[in-house]
RNA sequence: GGCCCGUUCGUCUAGCGGUUAGGACACCGCCCUCUCAAGGCGGAGAUCACGGGUUCGAAUCCCGUACGGGCUACCA
């Protein structure tokens, strides 16, 4: 428990960086932080047919939008790279090597339709469907002759007999354990000479002297194998910890079908890093029952793999949303304003160059709009009138308030007072309409709601004597005699 | 089929032998109020999957069952 913890976050870049992917990221790397140790980013791109460089780099921006740094990894070298497993080659080679000087490994020269077969029938009988260990009972010599004159061959692991349990304490499930014959002879290298994955994981881990192994739950069933490679090279056997998977909303396995599942989509959709992190975090975690908001630096202080939950959860959009409009409300101005020019701008709203020079204006409008967002992008419908020249006003807003008695006796009054005010402010505008419901008899409800149909176009909008301020003098008073002819009498 | 893992309000969770089973999101009501929010207060919501044990006492420990998930590849 100090500066010798090394954990590692190994993602396949078969695809973006999706959410359950993203916690077992941020398990690791809090729990590296914890300890003061390090956190390694290794990438499993062992699959040529599905791994390309393009998500490689995603699956890091990713990363680095969520603000998870890592010591090791690509672009940040340790001394134990390379850090993608197709640059380890020589490692998992030396490593069989070693195998193969202990006996731990013998030559297979079954090819996959026999063995294919052979499980289909074991299958069909109901039994364990592992290797039969044909291979297992050549003459070593013999063995050597045939690897020698180029037969084709896999290597696998000689799984000693009669192996006791295969026990381990999981630090977040406690006490598993696999029968000792639950482990065939599987094959350590393939016909290619390239290593399987539960080799290369092995190796990996040992040779980058991981000490705790937090992964996904689907690896539960692969560490009996792994830890039988680890004993076969006399190396120590890492603590391991699985975490349970994240559901969609139906109880299903978290997939496409469910909508946005990188993380990726959420950032463009207008959620903020802290917000995913600390949601993320809760999903299957927590400080003690009751902080649901914490920052990063909290969660590196306060993570223990003994808070880790043992059930599957269920990914909460509502609850996420949520959560996200709690840290949109914790920004300052500044702040809120740097993250939401670029969506304006992305919906052309605003130019950059526009937003720099009306910096002053944009910071007033922050403050209206900030306990209003549950997402950055909500931004847009809801100031778009600030952008236009005028307003179409919404059907059911016509009907509902402009129609209703008294509302155009209230906008004349309104318009006028707006006309002759001294300064267009909201306290002053806010002063003046106050006197309107007084002088014209109509209530203040149908009062301002009129204005506020006429001048947003809707019957929601944010704070209306702010709105108008922003708005201005002249285009509030020109959507105001635009609305009039709407109106009742 | 075999082997592993899991099961507390709709959802995320607290709980680690004795609690009125606590909190958060969502929901409902009230207050505040120029709309919508935000905020404040309050409410409803969990026979702790089911069945057996162990115990004076079990959501908590043990054993089954059901349901869900994972592994069982020369995928990762």
């Amino acid at each position: 428990m100090s500066e010798s913890v090394r954990v590692r976050f190994a993602p396949s870049p078969t695809g973006h960086l999706h959410i359950g992917g993203a916690r077992t990221a941020i398990y690791n790397w809090a729990f590296a932080r914890h300890h003061g140790g390090t956190f390694v980013l290794r990438i499993e791109d062992t699959d040529p047919e599905r791994s390309t460089e393009e998500n490689t780099q995603a699956i890091i921006r990713a990363m680095e939008w969520l603000g998870l740094d890592y010591d090791e990894g690509p672009g940040v070298d340790g001394p134990y790279g390379p850090y993608f497993q197709t640059q380890r080659a020589a490692s998992y080679a030396d490593a069989l090597e070693r195998l193969k000087a202990s006996g731990s490994t013998y030559p297979c020269f079954c090819t996959s339709e026999a063995l294919d077969a052979k499980r289909e029938a074991a299958r069909q009988q109901g039994g364990f469907a592992g290797y039969d260990r044909t291979c297992r009972g050549i003459e070593v010599e013999e063995a050597a002759r045939r690897v020698a004159a180029g037969e084709p061959h896999v290597w696998r692991l000689k799984v000693p007999e009669d192996r006791a349990d295969i026990a381990f304490c999981d630090a977040v499930r406690g006490d598993v354990r696999f029968p000792g014959d639950a482990v065939d002879d599987l094959v350590l290298v393939r016909t290619d000479g390239t290593a399987t994955y539960n080799f290369a994981v092995a190796v990996d881990d040992t040779t980058m002297a991981i000490t705790h192994v937090i992964r996904g739950d689907d690896h539960l069933s692969n560490t009996p194998k792994q830890i039988l490679i680890y004993e076969a090279l006399g190396e120590d056997v890492p603590v391991f910890a699985h975490l349970s998977m994240i559901l969609g909303a139906d109880g299903k396995r978290l997939s496409k079908r469910h909508g946005a599942t990188s993380v990726e989509a959420y950032r463009d959709s207008g959620f903020l890093p802290e917000a995913v992190m600390n949601y993320l975090a809760l999903l299957g975690w927590s400080l003690d029952g009751e902080t649901t908001v914490f920052s990063r630096e909290t969660l590196a202080e306060s993570f223990s793999l003994d808070r880790v939950s043992r059930n599957p959860a269920i990914f909460d959009d509502e609850k996420l949303e949520w959560l996200n409009g709690v840290y949109i409300r914790d920004m300052s101005a500044t702040e809120l304003i740097d993250r939401i020019v670029p969506v304006l701008a992305e919906a052309g709203l605003i130019t950059h160059e526009e937003a720099a020079s009306r910096r002053e204006w944009l910071l007033r409008l922050a403050p209206m709009v900030s306990e209003r967002l549950k997402r950055l992008d909500e931004i847009v419908p809801m100031v778009a009138f600030l952008f236009s020249d005028s307003v179409e006003i919404e059907e059911g807003a016509r009907e509902k308030v402009l129609e209703k008695e008294g509302s155009g006796l209230a906008l004349d009054a309104c318009r006028d007072a707006l006309a002759s005010v001294p300064s267009f402010d909201a306290e002053t505008i806010e002063a003046a309409l106050r006197e309107v419901p007084e002088r014209t008899g109509v209530k203040p409800k149908v009062a301002f709601q009129a204005v506020r149909v006429a001048t947003t176009g809707s019957t929601v909008s944010p704070p209306l004597f702010e709105s108008l301020e922003l708005l201005g003098r002249e285009r509030t008073l020109q959507r105001i005699d635009a609305a009039r002819p709407l109106a009742a009498s």
